[in-house]
DNA sequence: TATTTTTCCGTTACCGAGCACGGAAATAAA
DNA sequence: TTTATTTCCGTGCTCGGTAACGGAAAAATA
């Protein structure tokens, strides 16, 4: 509301007994202005409820807002590229303030990636950072470097249990998982559940959908006491290793109807593999909106997705410091669960 | 993007060999300039990709743009309280513009009063207009008589046949239908489905369900050819009535295990009497995030909530005309159906 | 006390656009 | 041809801040 606001920097100077320069440079902290008139100015806004025009503002100085967002690298189709979305739409709202939004991707599987792409930010000298943290110790040390620069940095996906942050935004994960058990057993008399896993190479990565699953599990065993757990690992790079694991799978169970769950967004490698085989007993449920997840849904090789908007989430990070470096404030709450979508074949059509 | 552009009116003056007052003039179509210098000029900006700073003229005109909305006048709890919270979301993105939001109520059972409304709105020379239309013919008028008066205006949460609107943002509401059916069906061996509807007293009035009732019956047709529909109504106003009719409908039907179904916000009303009678055998399904639903929800008496955001859609309807007013844009899609959420007891606490 | 250095503050020229005002040029009327 | 009207356009002030510049007053030093 800009109504009753109709005070101006010259108000606040007639009557502080100043000049609005000396006004200007208090609102700035430059320094240069005597204890008392400090005060003096510094009572008269309060007083008057002083809010600078922040078109004025923006249109005088002419300064070079920039924000980086640090995301991890994808492919067409991926999970991340939903993200990336969404930083487009920051990006929008943040140029009309001047703002330039730019993207640093790294490895998601490798360190020396992500330390490269956090020092190139630091480099850069950026007004404001969005991050997508997956290298626990490293992301510490750069929200500290941050911190202390008194750069504004906003998480998303995950976070860190520091509390440096701006803010927040990123899905209940424990929950979702849930969730999804919910939905994958429906009610039904579920004796074991097929958790598919993707198999990491690499050690000392931390997995992000680990507390998914266990979210996953607990339901299980909250719900379905005797339900069994089995855990099939498959390979992302491998189509033939997968179909192997997934064969061996289906030979070693003799029941029919299956009930698959995948923690991240690769159900659609368990989708190919039902169509190819021409299995339609399962009940299957996955996680995101990537395009191929999209269509083994229409197609009835998926029941359900849980989904979140990943691309709102980086749109409100970048809107957060935004509002934060052109109108000074700070968000409503610092830490922000996305909703949980459920989706199938009768509302994905519709899912934006 | 602000960044490559930085062509300001005084360049295209330059360019030109006009006067920046003379551009100004072509600008704003304000006349007294020679067509051969209004060509000319048209061109430069044309050529330079000029495009004006809306600072600079948010912060020279003086402009007093107001935007109205016009929605049904509810009591707290009610479904359209949503949608006056985004009203409230939008006013805060159009106040930074120098926009003022307000709400104009009316009867959505009293066709005066939303003659009332609309009157009113026009009287106050609105800048843009926000409806949620119940009166065909009267919105009709409306809409005729703010298209002349070339007013953009907005549907949220229906829209009319006619397409002289700006956008509009609502649920597809067959769809929701549609899918509400497959959700109270769940694949189960179902031989009934009841329906709870409001008894509407007076005549004449646009039900803006039956198109959703219309998608979950023909859903039950097309997958449960065998199952009778039944149709019972009840009161909003007497809860004795509601009562007698629900106690009736349950001993017509011997079967304890229910499908219940109601295609608008009050399903609440249902989950009241089952909890008053202790009934938890049935299947209830409804719309919408009321609070009273919400706890119906947790509380096991109503197993799936379909809802919408419509508090975004407000929001989304009050950006656009702020946008259109402000930046001259025009929304990306003018028809714009937001998704279908399901919700249930694990994921409702994460709705926002 | 005279001089140098700091501290502190007012003045002023912008930023990019909106618009009132007044006047020159072109046209119409005398 | 002179005068009265139009038509058309440039000038200059304004909006609310920003920040460089320079100078007066106060403090420090000689």
């Amino acid at each position: 509301m800009n109504e009753g606001n109709k005070i101006t920097i010259n108000d606040v100077a007639k009557a502080a007994g100043v000049s609005k320069g000396t006004v200007d440079r208090v609102l700035h902290n430059r320094g240069e202005v005597s204890a008392k008139s400090r005060d003096r100015i510094l009572k008269v806004i309060e007083e008057l409820g002083y809010r600078p025009n922040f078109y004025a503002s923006i249109l005088a100085s002419r300064k070079n807002y920039t924000i980086s967002c640090i995301i991890p690298e994808f492919n067409d189709g991926e999970f991340w590229e939903l993200t990336e979305k969404g930083i487009d739409q920051g990006r929008e709202y943040a140029g009309r303030f001047g703002i330039t939004i730019n993207a640093v991707m790294y490895d998601q599987y490798d360190l020396d990636s992500f330390q490269n792409a956090c020092a190139k930010v630091l480099a850069s000298d950026p007004s404001g950072v969005v991050i997508a943290p997956m290298f626990r110790n490293e992301t510490l040390k750069f929200a500290k470097e941050l911190s202390e620069r008194h750069v504004p940095y906003v998480y998303i996906d995950s976070k860190l249990e520091e509390d440096g942050y701006l803010a927040y935004y990123g899905m209940p994960m424990y929950q979702s998982g849930y969730l999804c058990a919910d939905i994958l057993t429906d009610g039904r008399d579920v004796r074991k559940v097929h958790i598919i896993r993707i198999a990491r190479d690499k050690r000392g990565l931390s997995d992000p959908t680990v507390t998914r699953r266990t979210g996953l599990i607990d339901y299980i065993a909250e719900h379905y006491p005797d339900c069994r757990i089995e855990n099939t690992f498959i390979d992302p790079k491998s189509r033939e290793e997968r179909y192997r694991k997934l064969d061996g799978m289906f030979a070693a169970d003799p029941d029919p109807d299956k009930y698959i769950v995948m923690c991240n967004s690769r159900v659609h490698f368990v989708a190919d593999y039902l169509r190819d085989r021409g299995i339609r007993t399962c009940r299957v449920v996955g996680f995101d909106v990537l395009d191929r997840n999209l269509s083994a849904l229409r197609d009835g090789y998926v029941q359900a997705l849980i989904a979140q908007h990943s691309d709102r989430q980086a749109a409100s990070a970048i809107t957060a410091i935004t509002d934060y470096l052109i109108l000074h404030t700070v968000p409503q709450k610092k830490d922000n669960y996305t909703q949980m979508d459920i989706l199938n074949k009768y509302n994905c059509d519709y899912y934006i």
